[in-house]
DNA sequence: TGAAATGTTGGGGCG
DNA sequence: ACGCCCCAACATTTC
């Protein structure tokens, strides 16, 4: 067998290990790898920041050969064409509307010019077009979806080895470290210093985040999960966002541990059903491509959306007045991450209390969070608007302070990013307008000046809110 | 993976 | 000893 070069497009799969696409053209022969910054593509600036260095951490790998070109995926691997004699061009599939639409054209495209051109599945578990009720339709709820998955279908493929005979094609004049930094994803404003500690990017840290998740936080993680004090979540969303770590290694690895009976499969269980929760919204975005733009539910249309720019800045600076809330929002903004419970305490503020629109907070949540991912975010905001898929019902209204009181009981979260409330005691921590002056004076807060007061008045939102949600019911 | 309103029960204080 | 009321604790209903 002669064959040429294939060139290895990596895109939301920056690994080696279980990396389906890479591993065939190894098989192959002579390997090109290359990544292409799509111009036309959305990118946070935070996820920028980590793809900046995810990318230096997988050419690193791939012995400092990583093409890395900023432009057209189309032109830049025809260019790439004329260049090198590569003869299969091999890439895993991703789920973006648009990405479907620009492979399925690039793939026409180079099937014409006699290249093999093939995609892989590597970071579902299922593909999106292979489950579907008896009547050949999406599932539109995640019970029986999950169920679906979980026993009626084939379990998912063994992961692949590390390829074991990889030949890169060096390149020659290597300048990849600076075109990695030509991308321009690297902020030039240093705002990512308080994020920088806290996070260790690439498939290592990823491999060995997965382990000591498994090892550490996985007992007790259905019960512990919800506390935003506790660390017992896995911190997996960003590695597996950029694929640097494989759903299929997560899966079995998982199978593994109900073998060992050293963690509960209640814990077990309710790890893979939040995995499994990732499928399902990549399965919604496939099947309903218009989630990120339009309410699922045609009659939400009419919902009297308030535009408040005031109240959007102050949920978006995490000054809400609402200890519980403020403490989410500047997680998000110093660390790239908030916890999932306290996610759904600040969505639930800014759609059914401050009355602004879900995708006004998806936007932020894209731009700011480390794990920014169209399918998990527009899915999730939806569900928590009311408007999507298997919607959490409109009158689930989270009450910042009975949530910060039941989960965060002793205020470690909330003291620690709401920090000139860290002297409040417990009891008033998260209701600080409420607190007897003397108390407050105690604890050095002023309010109307070293923290705000309450912009909106939970009572009467939350009423409004059930009223014009009642509404739009009535009228559909 | 809600919260508030409303209903029910039972113990204890008190006349 | 009894009935009455209050209220906490829990259950159910409603949005």
């Amino acid at each position: 067998m002669n064959h040429g070069i294939t060139l290895v497009w990596f895109r939301q799969d920056l690994r080696l290990w279980d990396n389906p696409a890479l591993f065939a053209a190894s098989e192959r022969g002579s390997v090109l790898p290359l990544y292409v910054l799509d111009e036309g593509c959305l990118l946070g600036e935070a996820s920028g920041w980590w793809l900046h260095h995810s990318l230096n951490q997988l050419n690193r790998d791939l012995n400092d050969s990583l093409r890395v070109v900023k432009g057209n995926p189309e032109s830049v691997i025809l260019d790439l064409l004329t260049k090198y004699p590569i003869d299969a061009v091999y890439w895993n599939r991703c789920y973006d509307p648009w990405r479907i639409a620009q492979d399925g054209r690039i793939k026409a495209h180079l099937k014409n010019l006699h290249i093999d051109c093939r995609s892989f599945q590597a970071s579902l578990l299922w593909e999106p077009w292979s489950v579907l009720k008896s009547d050949e339709t999406p599932y539109k709820m995640y019970t029986p979806f999950y169920r679906k998955v979980s026993f009626d279908m084939a379990p998912p493929r063994h992961p692949l080895p590390l390829p074991t005979h990889l030949k890169i094609i060096p390149i020659t004049h290597s300048h990849t470290m600076q075109d990695i930094h030509g991308l321009g994803l690297h902020p030039s404003i240093p705002w990512y210093t308080s994020m920088e500690p806290l996070w260790d990017i690439g498939e290592r840290a990823a491999q060995k985040k997965l382990q000591s998740f498994l090892k550490h936080e996985l007992l007790g993680y259905k019960e512990k999960r919800n506390f935003p004090g506790e660390h017992q979540v896995s911190h997996l969303s960003p590695h597996l966002h950029f694929g640097e770590i494989s759903p299929y290694q997560i899966w079995y690895e998982m199978q593994l541990k109900t073998y060992s009976k050293k963690v509960p499969l209640k814990d077990i269980e309710y790890f893979l059903r939040e995995l499994v929760w990732r499928e399902f919204s990549y399965y919604l975005l496939y099947h309903f491509p218009t989630l990120p733009e339009e309410n699922f539910q045609k009659k939400f249309n009419s919902f009297p959306w308030k535009e408040t720019p005031s109240h959007l800045k102050a949920w978006q600076e995490g000054k809400t007045g609402y200890p519980l809330v403020d403490a989410g929002m500047r997680e998000l903004w110093k660390t790239g991450y908030m916890h999932n419970r306290v996610r759904m305490v600040v969505a639930s503020f800014l759609t059914k209390n401050l009355f602004i629109h879900w995708k006004e907070g998806a936007k932020w949540f894209l731009d700011c969070l480390l794990d920014a991912d169209l399918a998990n975010n527009s899915m999730n905001w939806q569900w928590v608007a009311g408007s999507g898929v298997d919607a959490a019902p409109y009158f689930r209204i989270f009450n910042p302070i009975h949530q910060g009181e039941k989960f965060d009981e002793m205020g470690t979260y909330t003291r620690q990013f709401v920090p000139e409330l860290s002297q409040l005691p417990k009891k008033w921590l998260f209701k600080p307008w409420k607190a007897p002056e003397e108390v407050l004076t105690a604890a050095g807060v002023i309010l109307g000046d070293t923290y705000p007061y309450p912009i909106v008045d939970l009572k009467t939102s939350r009423e409004e809110a059930l009223l014009a949600y009642k509404q739009i019911l009535r009228n559909s």
